[in-house]
DNA sequence: TTTTAAATCCCAAATAATGGGATTATAGCA
DNA sequence: TGCTATAATCCCATTATTTGGGATTTAAAA
C-alpha cells in the first residue's frame, strides 16, 4: 500500500549491524546512506512493517523477527543440513570432550559454518561461528573448501585476493598458491593448528554435491593441548567418513522427503503487520 | 551499481518460502508476484547478489547466507538472549529429563520462540520452534506474553482476530477476553495442556521491560504422561523465578558489556559480492 | 500549559524501476 | 562440429515511484 525503499537501502542498512552495533538510530541511518530524515523514516518504517527491524523503545532498531522466521525456514528446508545434521551429531558423540563438530560451506568469495554440535563436556568457544562469514584460506574449514573449488575460480579467487593470500601466508604467487591447494586436494583433508583460535586444532575434509552445486566441509575443531598425535590421527579418520558418509547422503536425498508441519500456525501477513504496531512510535528521549 | 527492485518484491519473494518450499524457481516468481520475466530475473538477482538468495544449480534459488549471519548478528546482539540464555540453561539442568525450555517474545500480532534449551535425556520435538511464528491465544507461553500486554493493545487486537480467538476458544465475547487475561495476569503464570503439541505441557511465567519495549516470557515444556501434579507445582514455581531473574538481569543490563570479536574475518562486501557467482548461471534443465 | 524535539504527512520534481522484445549464451542432440 | 531449443541477459523509451524539503502533528518534558 505505501511506498517502501529499494533493496539496496534494505540492504545497505542491515550492514549498518555488526559485532559491536546491535542497535541502530535514525540519525545513523541518515548519516550512514547518506538519507534525508523523512526517506530515512521511510525505509526503516518499511523494513519494520516487513518485520526486517524492531524497534527498541526510545533507542533505535535492531534486528526483527522476520530474521529468526528465515533461519528457521533455512534450518528446516536446506538438505544440507537436514543429511548431514545427524552425521555431525555422530561424530561429536565419538569425538574427544570439550571439541566441537562444525559443517561449513562455501558462499561467495567466503566459507560459512552453518551448523555447529558440540561434544560432551566443558565448552570452549570456537569463533567459527554460525553465520560467521570467514575468509576462504585461514583455518582448516576454510582451506579445505577452497581445495574443493573447481579451477576456473580458483584462479579467479587468487587473481582478486592475491595480497589477502599472501599475508596469511597461504601462497606467494600462483603457483605456490595452487600448489597447496594441490596437495589438499591430494591428502583428501586439512590439519590447521592456531590459525582461528588459539591453541585449537581444526581437522576438516571436504565433500561436494554437483546436483545443488554445494562445496562444504565437516571439521573437528580439538584442543592443542590435550590432543597428542594419535589422536588427531584418529580425528582424521573419523572426519574423513563423516565427509563420505554425508556426500553419500545428498547424493541419495529425496526432496519428496519433506517433514510435514502438524498445522500451519499463524504468520501475520503483510495486512495484520501494517496495522499492528510496526511504524516507529513517537518520541524518542534525547540521553545528551 | 545495477538496479535493484523494490523491498515490496524483497519481502514478497521471501515469502515465497515456506515450510514446505524450500526452493523457489523464476517461474514461479514470476507466476506468484505478476512480475514479467526481465524484472524477476533482475529481483532475483539482485536479492542473490546482495546474499538473500542462492541458487541450487539447475532447481532454483533458496534462502542464502546472508540470513545465517543475520541471525548471527541478532543472537550476539539482542540483550535479552545475552540475559536470559543462562537463566535457560539452568532452569534446563534442573528441568525433569526430556522437557524443553523455551524464551519467547511478542512480535506484531504473534509470539515468536527465540530461544530454545533442552533438558538433558530422550528429546522430543517441540512444535513451538525458535523462529516459528505463532498465534498470540494459543499454548501456555502465547497467552501469558498476551495477557501481559498493555490494555490499548489486547481491545485493538480483540477487534482485529476477534474470529480466530473465539474458534481458539480464548473467549467468546470481549468481556470474556478480556476476563481470560485478566485471570493469567493475577496468576502470574499460565499453565496449558495439550494447545500446542498433543501430550505436552506447557507453563509460562512472563517478563516485561519497559527500558527496550519487550514482553516475552520463559516456558517448561513438559510431557504429560510423565509429569505428576507435584512436578506441574514445582515447575510453576522454578518457571515464574526465572522470569524474575531474567526481568531483573534486564533492568541492569549494561550495553556498554558487549563481546569484542577477536578479529573481524572477511566479510565479503558488495563489489567482491557482485563479481563472484552471485547471477543466475545459464541454462536450468527442464525435467519436462 | 508551554516548550521542545521527534515522527509523520504532503506533493511537485526527478529519478529509477519497469517490461516487451531483441540478443546472447548454454546445453542437449544429431 | 554444427544445429536447435531454451534459459538468461541486455536494451531503452515509457512510466510509475521514490525522493526530499518543509509544514504539520504528536508526545514527552519543563
Amino acid at each position: 500500500m505505501a511506498g517502501t525503499g529499494s533493496v539496496q537501502h534494505l540492504s545497505a542498512l542491515l550492514d549498518l549491524f555488526t559485532d559491536r552495533q546491535w542497535i541502530v538510530t535514525i540519525d545513523e541511518v541518515m548519516a550512514k546512506l547518506e538519507l534525508p530524515r523523512s526517506t530515512a523514516y521511510r525505509t526503516v518504517g518499511a523494513l519494520s512493517r516487513a518485520g526486517f527491524l524492531d524497534r527498541v523503545s526510545d533507542e533505535g532498531y535492531s534486528l526483527g523477527p522476520r530474521i529468526l522466521q528465515l533461519y528457521r525456514l533455512l534450518q528446516v528446508g536446506d538438505p544440507l543440513l537436514q543429511v548431514a545434521r545427524p552425521v555431525c551429531m555422530a561424530l561429536a558423540a565419538t569425538a574427544p570432550r570439550g571439541s566441537a563438530v562444525l559443517l561449513c560451506r562455501s558462499y561467495f568469495d567466503g566459507v560459512m559454518c552453518v551448523h555447529q554440535e558440540m561434544a560432551p563436556g566443558p565448552q570452549e568457544a570456537v569463533s567459527y561461528q554460525v553465520g560467521r562469514p570467514m575468509p576462504l584460506y585461514r583455518g582448516s574449514s576454510s582451506k579445505t573448501v577452497l581445495a574443493a573449488l573447481d579451477r576456473p575460480r580458483l584462479t579467479k579467487l587468487y587473481d582478486r585476493q592475491s595480497d589477502d593470500i599472501r599475508r596469511a601466508g597461504f601462497g606467494e604467487s600462483r603457483e605456490a598458491f595452487l600448489a597447496n591447494v594441490k596437495a589438499i586436494q591430494r591428502a583428501g583433508y586439512c590439519v590447521a593448528r592456531g590459525e582461528v583460535d588459539k591453541g585449537r586444532i581444526g581437522i576438516s575434509s571436504p565433500f561436494a554435491d554437483k546436483g545443488i552445486g554445494l562445496t562444504g566441509c565437516i571439521s573437528l575443531v580439538l584442543s592443542e593441548a590435550s590432543s597428542t598425535e594419535e589422536d588427531i590421527s584418529r580425528a582424521i579418520v573419523q572426519v574423513a567418513a563423516a565427509a563420505h558418509d554425508t556426500m553419500q547422503r545428498l547424493a541419495v536425498w529425496k526432496p519428496a522427503t519433506r517433514s510435514s508441519d502438524i498445522d500451519s500456525p499463524a504468520r501475520p501477513d503483510a495486512t495484520n503487520r501494517a496495522t499492528a504496531s510496526g511504524s516507529p512510535s513517537r518520541r524518542a528521549r534525547s540521553t545528551s
